[in-house]
DNA sequence: AATTAAATTTAGACAAAGCTAAAAATTATA
DNA sequence: TATAATTTTTAGCTTTGTCTAAATTTAATT
């Protein structure tokens, strides 16, 4: 399987995991920044590998062998995130590039190995599941923080949004998996909430609310 | 700079530091196993980037700019062999393969990282030096054992010849980084050595000392 | 239902990196 | 030194993955 083929699989299913419903070309193009006759091209070539059930015209679903190779490249990424923080002490914001290049890296036998030497984490360090070696994975009910009420409190176990700027923003206002978040006020004008955060009372708006899982 | 591009770069410094002399053509052909043909393309493209210094029909030689590039492949293969080793527990003679997908990660803080999470070694697991963040090398001293006389001992310090085929029969008669070898005797007919290891005496032919450096 | 708009696919082109076969340059040999 | 052998390069083709522009299909709107 080649890093293109690889990286379709990963964003059909992810896309997947959003919609449910099959995934368009467009919405492909979109996430991946190309363009959808580049799409249209691929996805007949991992139609024809089994990997995508596509009909034309019609949207694309992965197979079940399409489903556990993606499972298995969202494994390697996030167990390479995993080393990348816990181990060589990267910050959350910046694992991300990274972690896309290691994730090509082909050998089973490595990905079990570092499995194993990290302690067979079930969530890298944006809150997110690790399939373990047979695609298994362990979901935790969780919630958006933009759906809490006044005065609910949680702790934040994941983000929706991964994105280095988004990460940097939470670090400033030191809010980290594991921190628990008390709703003080949420503002019906514009669904911005009061939140404290430790001991310090923050206000955020509500697009960073609805980027914030809490349990 | 692409993969192939950087698998040239390495294959030429690789070759340079036997040799001395400007590489040919058809012997980065044999050593890539590729043809004759590719390799010209190519040596053009890396002309035109000032990474090597060819003249046709004449052959070729790495620039500075192209021997520091070589020499940051080889300090990320080497570094990621001792990751592998000493973190992940894998075999010497499993190692090669993975850091040669490894070492075209693109990202001088992980590689740095990883140098200093490894205790910034100066040796790979077959005893070869790992280039640091300059690209200095630290030398060592070192002869094959076909070079040895009758009653020398010295310890095994690297190998030439990494393959898994002799890094398994190295195993096999537990000759290791470390070990003690003594030279009992030089058979004169077909150069053949008995030797000790340890505490146990062997017989290798002159091909298998040939490709155990010993100091 | 007809027409317009949007989404998707097809056709044809391009760059990277490889190949084969033929041509050219270099080296070895008679 | 002329010829043969070897090495290297060139020319042209292939595949992968991309692109643009045109054609087609589906969806939306009047």
């Amino acid at each position: 399987m080649t890093f293109s083929e690889e990286n379709y699989l990963k964003t059909i299913y992810h896309l997947t995991s959003v919609s449910d419903a099959d995934i368009s070309t467009n919405a492909i193009a979109e996430k991946m920044e190309t363009k959808a006759s580049s799409v249209t091209d691929m996805l007949k070539k991992l139609s024809e590998k089994d990997l995508v059930n596509y009909v034309k015209y019609q949207g694309v679903s992965l197979t079940d062998k399409g489903k556990l190779a993606a499972k298995m490249i969202v494994r390697k990424h996030r167990l390479w995130e995993c080393f990348l923080v816990e181990k060589l002490d990267f910050s959350w914001d910046e694992v991300h590039d990274i972690a896309e290049q290691l994730e090509h890296i082909k050998s089973e036998k490595l990905i079990n190995k570092l499995d194993d030497f990290l302690g067979n984490p079930t969530e890298d360090p944006h809150g997110d599941p690790i399939p373990d070696a047979n695609g298994r994975i362990i979901k935790v009910e969780k919630e958006l923080l933009s759906e809490f009420e006044k005065n609910q409190i949680g702790i934040c176990v994941g983000v929706k949004d991964t994105s280095s700027d988004f990460l940097k923003y939470l670090d400033k206002q030191e809010i980290a998996l594991g921190s628990q978040i008390e709703i003080i006020e949420k503002e019906s004008f514009d669904s911005s909430f009061r939140i404290r955060v430790g001991t310090k009372e923050i206000t955020i708006s509500n697009k960073i609310a609805s980027n914030i899982y809490i349990k």
